[in-house]
Formats: C-alpha cells, sequence, structure tokens
DNA sequence: CATGAATGAGGTTTCATTCAT
DNA sequence: AATGAATGAAACCTCATTCAT
C-alpha cells in the first residue's frame, strides 16, 4: 500500500459518500491494514485529502482541459466538453462542492476559474463580444456543475440511452453558438 | 428556546458552513442551552435535521413554487425563476446538495422532481413539445443549482450590479424561448 | 466527580509520576468513570493542567506567603519557611518544574518571582542591603527548591527525625542571619 | 550517525525541550535518516537514554568531580564548583530531574551521593565535624540544584555579569568557611 | 548499515445519546 | 422544560517496535 493507493481509496470513498467519508480509520479498514500504517505515508488526514484532490485537479481538471484544448475547432471543444458533462457527470466534483476544507474550496475555485477561463476564450474564438463570451460561459459552466448534482442524485433523470443522446443533443443546441 | 429556534439555527448552521455543522452540541453552545434541552423537542439529531429540511422545503420550494406558479404568463413565471437564481442564490440548497444523510437527499430530490414538473409544465405552456419542454426543464435547473454552488465559492463572479443585471439579462435571452 | 474531584487528581498523579501523569485516560481509570465524562467538566487538557496549577498555586504559593506575611519577626518568618522546606518537602513543585507546558513554566515563573520577592522583602527587614538581601534570597530559594529535589529522589537523606531536626537547625543557622 | 551522534542528539533534545523530547521519532527526523537506522545501534529507547545518561554522568559528574578533586586546596575546589553553577548553569542535569524513567533517577540519585560525598570530604577537609560537614554539603549542593532549575526558568535573574559576579561572591562568602 | 512498510498501544477530542433530578 | 453528569463510539495522531529487503 503506497501514497498513490491512499490517494485513489480517499477518492473512491469520497465519490461514494462525500467528505466525511474521507477517514483514515474506515480507510484503513477497507484497505485491510492499520490505520498505523497511513502515518508512514502521510502526516495527516490534510495530507492526505490535499494528495487526493490534486490528484483530482490533475486528471480531471489540468489533463481534460489540455486534451481539449489541443483540438482546434471550438465547436467540437464545446462539444466534447458538454458530452462529457452527460456521459460522465463529474461526480467527484459534485461532493467536492461538498466539502467545508478550504483546501478543498480552494481546488474547487482553482478548477472553476480555469475552467471558466477555458469556455470564455472557446466562446471568444466562436466570434461572441467579450462580455458575451462570459456570459455564456458562466452558463454553460454552471449547467455542467447543475448536472453533476442532479444526476448523482437521479440517476434516473436520464436513465435510458437515447434521453442521454437526445439531452446532450439539447444541450448542443442550446449552448454551443450556431454556425 | 423552542422547537422552531432550534430548526432555525440548524438552518442558519447549515447555510454558513455546511451539512456537518448540524450538531447538537455546538448548536446548544451557540444557542446558550445545554443539549438536555434539545431532547425536549426532539428525539434525534435525525428528527432535528427532518424538521429543518422541512422547514426550508415549505418555504423554498412549495412556497416559491406556489407564488410563482399563480403569475398567469409562463414567461414571466421564467423570469421571476430565473432573477431568483442570480439575486438570491439559494445557498441553503447548495449546501443541502452537500449532506450524506439519506433524509435529506430525499428532500433535495424530491425538491428536483417538483420543480422539474413545475419547469417541464411552464416550458410546455411556452408551446415546445413535451421531449422539448423536459430537456429544457433540465438544463434550465442545472444552470439554477450549478450557479447556487458557483456563487457560494465564487461571491466575487457576479460581484457588480452591473454584472449581475448582464448575466440575469444574459440567462433569460438563452434560457425562455423567445416569443 | 466534579471539577474539583478532577483537579485533585490531577495534583496526586502529577505528585506521584511526573507531568506526563496528568493524563486523561489514566485519570479517568483511576476515578472510575469514562473518558467522555470528564469533557463535561473541561474543555480540554489544558485546562485541567491549569485549573490543577492555578490550585497549587492558591494553596502553596499565596496561601503560604499569606501565612507567613501575617508575622510580625521577619526571623520566625524565615524559620518558618525553612522549616517548611525540610518537613513538608515541595514535591508537587518539584514535579511542576519539570513539565515542558508553557502554561506550567510560568505558573512555576510567577511562584518563583513572588517568592523571591517576599525573600528579599525579609532579608531587607533584617538590616540586609538591598544586594544582599537579594543575592540572600536567591541562594535561600535555591537551598528551598534544590532540597525539594534532592528529597524527592532521596528520601532517606534525612530519614531519622534526628537528622532531620539537626539539619533544620543548620538552615537556619546559615540562612538567617544573626542577630 | 553511530551511536555517539544519537545519544549528543538525545542530550541536546534533552536539554532543550525535557525529557519526553528524547524520542526517537522525532529524533530520526533531525538527524535526517530513518527510524529503522536507530534500531541498528541500539535494541531500544531505553538503551539510548541509559547510554545518553551515561554520557553525562562521565563528563559531568565524575570528569568534574576528577578535575575538581585533583586541586588540593578544599577552599579552591567550593569556589571552582560554585562558580560552575552560577557560570554554566546544569541545564541537562535540570531536566533530568525531570524525568519519570527509574534509570534516570537512578543516575541522579548516583550522582547526588557521589557530589554530596565529594563536598562532605571536601568540608571535613575544611575542618568541619562529620555532621557538620554533611548537613554543609547538603545545603550546597541544594543550592547548587536549585539553582540550575531557577537559571533555567528565569534566566534573567541574574542576566548582567555584575549580577552574576556579584551573586557568585554571595554565594562563596555564604557556603564557605571563613579561614 | 539502512530503508520502507506496517503494527499496536496509548493518548486527545468531538459528538449523539441517556437518565436522574 | 431544562440541567448536569456520564457513557460509548468514533475519529485523529504519536510513538516504540518489528521485519523483510
Amino acid at each position: 500500500m503506497d501514497r498513490e493507493g491512499w490517494e485513489q481509496a480517499a477518492l473512491d470513498a469520497l465519490e461514494e459518500a462525500g467528505p466525511d467519508a474521507i477517514a483514515i480509520v474506515p480507510l484503513a479498514k477497507a484497505l485491510g491494514v492499520t490505520r498505523g500504517s497511513f502515518y508512514h505515508h502521510f502526516d495527516s488526514r490534510e495530507e492526505l485529502v490535499d494528495a487526493a484532490v490534486e490528484r483530482w485537479y490533475a486528471v480531471h481538471v489540468t489533463g481534460v482541459l489540455d486534451a481539449v484544448g489541443a483540438i482546434a475547432d471550438p465547436r467540437e471543444r464545446l462539444r466534447q466538453l458538454l458530452g462529457r458533462a452527460v456521459d460522465k457527470p463529474p461526480t467527484i466534483l459534485a461532493q467536492l462542492l461538498a466539502s467545508p476544507e478550504p483546501l478543498v474550496r480552494a481546488a474547487v475555485r482553482r478548477a472553476a476559474a480555469e475552467r471558466l477561463a477555458f469556455l470564455t476564450r472557446t466562446y471568444a474564438d466562436l466570434g461572441l463580444s467579450p462580455a458575451a463570451a462570459r456570459d455564456q460561459a458562466l452558463l454553460a459552466y454552471a449547467a455542467y456543475l447543475g448536472l453533476a448534482q442532479l444526476l448523482q442524485d437521479q440517476p434516473d433523470a436520464l436513465a435510458t440511452p437515447r434521453r442521454k443522446t437526445a439531452f446532450a443533443k439539447h444541450l448542443q443546441a442550446q449552448l454551443i453558438p450556431a454556425e
């Protein structure tokens, strides 16, 4: 059991049961080790939370934006991001939003800022005025966030693949300016 | 100190510090009474959480939908609801979304269902097809939820009144079908 | 079991086993209650240590100095204090000297300052110059402190009553100026 | 990192932060090695404490008594010892007095016995009766010990060099019999 | 020689809850 | 109605120690 194992276990617990579930004793039990072992890899629970959040950030924020940012067509960029919202709703993020810990809040804030900036740039690339691009980015990101929450509590809201596809199309029609 | 006092204190704590803050010991300390007093009015913490959530539901879900439902013009209905999202972001709801407690999740789910139904009806009133109305309602409510989260962590995203008004207009333009 | 009981138990443990022995779990076990009970009376271990130290201070510093201060004859005052050093060596003080906790150190320092001032006044009353009074007070208090340590580790250094009396006389002869 | 390094680190930690500071984890961290390394040189914490105390004993007890014992004039012997009390207050000893560990207590006791015997011999050399020599040795050593404690908590008690010299003279006048 | 991983004991603290008064 | 005392569970954290490598 190394640092990464703990980080992943923390993220899994977070996704399933919320921020309070990042608790050393239960995690240790789940991992089949004693709690003392944890302190070999981390100085404190805070350090674990921090590391887990950073791991999430690297994969789901920086990673995704880098990948999508490499796409030339702004419309395709938005299509990818909106499709992701429906196909792989960011349930971890939905839970992170719930955390009262300053460190987590900071990461969530940073993620929002970076994503809003990306969206704003993308909408500007599509010819929107700076103000309109900013507003539209805010709307799109709010929809993304809210959808994550909604789908977490009501996974049956978009239960069938048909509904899913239909809604994805609707999202694109509403949030991607026509050519 | 009566039942209502405890419920209100619970909601206040929730709004300020998240679901974990609904804890009897700290609340009693804040209210200047002993914990024993709490057990006069409630059988358990769960009962308090339940009561507080019901109070929120009555005011912010049923109450608002009743009031807005009394408005004849569907467009005005939507305008009111979207304006509310920007002017009084539902911070309590943002925190409720964070709670791991089944009771709270159920209330949040119920609220979502009722609101989605209301929005779907309203969009149908505007002439959208059943499917389109449902999709559009989902988008609008997701935006509403996400905005609450966003504004909680980044109150400066819409700091100036001008930005606020502009964004409210943008929301209406994007989410209310043209006449 | 009330606050005072805990304070006394803390002082007893301190006297017998040193500052580390002021530990909630073992004390609770000794008192026949659970550790949770402790937190009904105190907010933290620090608060207990603080309260216990204050209790010691009131009895052994303020109390003794008040009583001895009421004696008119300066020589008798010194006789009493030196006698006490031999008869009831301040074992609690010897342990307090060992504590690394800032709060305890502060109390020990305060006690030293108050006692040194008292001794200095007393020696001045006997006609010593200010400088000499101060030096002599320092010597006398150092002897008092050191004796406490010495007798704690070697209770047999003054085992027999005869040795005790003899040494008490010696102390008086050496540390109280001749008439 | 060899045995001696650990012993010295233990003594340094002891002098600075008291007996509880002789802890393998923090020492290892401070020395930049892992705890496993410690168990190469020592079987247990107890062995380290023992070794460190023996090192202190060899230098500060045996060593000093040997050096001072080589001086012919008993008065000069006392002058040296008392001067040391003021110039280099034995802060390690002050901390050792605080330790609850039997091994440490034993060493402290042994040191006291050896030093008291030395002082008693010295006072006898000056012509005091056996009983008087013993009492005077006890007084002198108590003052030495107490001064160490006092100066540790109140380093400003003898802050200026003038005060220091004056008090050293006072000590000699009071504790070394006149010729 | 030393490291890295893990254990287990022991401590502090917070909290929901019970109960006699 | 409310208080004060206490319980027990669960969490965090620090250490001494062991062991395979």
